[in-house]
DNA sequence: AGAGTCTTCCAAAGCGCTTTGGCTTTTCTG
DNA sequence: CAGAAAAGCCAAAGCGCTTTGGAAGACTCT
């Protein structure tokens, strides 16, 4: 059932029925209703692939999905598109991932706006004067930012959490408690929110006069491996750490299963929290010692950027608002009062 | 630049310019190369709008996405989807997340087929009887099953890994060790994999004369904290099991828990064998005492998944073959003989 | 009543591609 | 060398929708 048979059996014009179904006030109401009804009783849904080579709206959303023999997705990822998908499903809007060689992204963004894919496209763990986010920015295509860019020479639309914010107060709380040799176990420091994060416990340090050991600071891709292996090769040192901030659940499995085997404890020891993006598969109370965290669910930031981009895209939202979420510092019992 | 415009630059018409670069034969091998050079040379590129609306091809590949505010998207989708998207690219196809429902995926099915919104779908996590693939089937859009379904009345395509024959062996294994109460710790037993991993468990054990207690089978969501309250409830019963086989590595570190925290060991009290997907960031022999597993990367089930369709799509591939992938068993730490 | 203004609808021109059917020209065949 | 076959190209008709530019009729106003 095409838009052509719907409107030769109610003896109008395609013109007609066209803008009844799509809300046209140049349709008598007794039409408009008498089209709506024929449409819903024969089941009429405009073709999709007509409807965008004739507007160019495709309603579905796009991701760049960098990808390659050694490239890993962040399973971060997985939760972020729970929320995501939520949203999008009450917007009957589709996700596209368009999948890249992580080496060139930009091809393919240039692609998919070229060749009008998708209405608009979100981008997520940006870099300190992100080419992607300059680049969407450039060709003019709606985008929402998970996670902010620095140092570019324009606003843009962002959704972030208050990362600096998060491990400022994680920081201070561990400092409070007397602790003065801090370390942190960062993710990817050329992301920009290790970068905050970092910046965050170099903020509460300074407050006290302390300062962030240079071989108190590691940067590594977040897995319970790099968790292990950072915290042993703190732990080992002589001015070893107290305390530990940890940028992910997951490597924290590491740090503590570290802490086990150098025969230290959690939090006797070294104290710990960590981030936790929430994820329903590993919960932070769960930890042989309940694990503090600074919280905030990924999930929600991606229903979140659906709803903003949808926003966008149907012309709601305009500007550059960036907006920066509270993280909760949630205080369980991997911190104590450092050693004597 | 559109067809028109590059015809009327090589003074050729629209049909031959379109037939030179979609390597039709009756083009004289002068003109497509001319033609060609051309195209590249302006970058142009066909506009998969238009293409689509005149085909029907959509150069995608679609996945039901279920959403839902209680609905949590399983982590292992993440390394599928590493697979696929490493194919994918390879091949320029994009895949469309369509979000429906949990409990109405068939609309969404019927949507994106009607609409000829992608050119194939795949399915995972099918149950017997699955009626997503009986109505992919019905509906005659190619696709392919990751997983395999049963008792459906027609043959389909699928990829699967032979999960009765790994937790066949691996309980063989324990068996063999003297163990003689085992447990299993099983994903969702309304899915087929779960299924065929029980039967592969009471298969060993029958050979050898013996059962798998009914309370010693458990079915749970694949969550850490899953994982600790069903070890713990096992452990804790009079004729506690000896040897447990687990569904999951994520599962595991919940069982790792529990164990330890009843004051009692692995390999010692208890043996453990769980199956590995394959994580980047979660590896088996980093357990605190290596893992043994039943191994199969998902991230290799997912590139050929995308081959699989690349090809149905193509026309390359045709009929209903299912295929059976064998699972490795990696012996580590983990298990010993049953204890006196 | 005539002019002007709405209201309501329509015909037709796109959107940019593929493909059918046919028309020349060239090449082969007996 | 005539006739048939093959090669190479083109005009135009879709694909199914939106949107532009009217037009006809109804209504208002002076």
């Amino acid at each position: 059932m095409n838009l052509k048979q719907l409107s030769h059996m109610l003896a109008l014009s395609q013109t007609t029925v066209s803008r009844a179904l799509n809300g046209y006030p140049e349709v008598n109401e007794e039409t408009r209703r008498r089209v709506m009804d024929a449409a819903k009783r024969h089941g009429y849904r405009p073709n999709p692939s007509a409807r965008r080579l004739a507007t160019g709206k495709t309603g579905m959303i796009g991701y760049v999905l960098p990808t390659g023999a050694t490239v890993d997705i962040d399973p971060h990822f997985v939760e972020f598109l729970s929320g995501l998908g939520d949203y999008a499903r009450s917007h009957e809007l589709d996700l596209v991932l368009s999948p890249a060689d992580a080496d060139d992204e930009e091809t393919t963004y240039r692609r998919i706006v070229a060749n009008k894919q998708v209405d608009a496209v979100y981008i997520s763990a940006p870099r300190p004067e992100d080419r992607r986010v300059a680049l969407v920015h450039a060709l003019g295509i709606p985008f929402i930012v998970h996670g902010r860019s620095e140092g570019l020479d324009f606003d843009y639309p962002f959704t972030d959490i208050d990362n600096e914010g998060a491990f400022h107060e994680a920081a201070r709380l561990l400092i409070q408690l007397g602790h003065r040799r801090l370390a942190l176990i960062n993710g990817d420091d050329r992301e920009t929110f290790a970068i905050h994060r970092e910046r965050g416990v170099r903020r509460a340090l300074a407050a006290s006069g302390l300062t962030l050991g240079e071989r108190h600071v590691c940067s590594l891709t977040m897995t319970e491996e790099n968790g292990y292996r950072a915290a042993r090769r703190l732990l080992e040192e002589s001015d070893a750490p107290t305390a530990i901030a940890c940028s992910s659940l997951i490597m924290s499995l590491g740090v503590v299963r570290a802490v086990r085997d150098l025969g230290l404890s959690i939090p006797g020891d070294v104290s710990l929290i960590a981030h936790d993006d929430v994820f329903p598969w590993l919960r932070p109370e769960n930890f042989s010692v309940p694990l503090s965290t600074t919280r905030s669910s990924i999930r929600l930031a991606g229903a979140r950027v659906a709803e903003r981009l949808a926003a966008r895209i149907s012309g709601l939202e305009e500007g550059v608002r960036g907006e920066v979420w509270p993280v909760d510092l949630v205080v369980r019992g991997s911190v104590a009062g450092a050693p004597a």
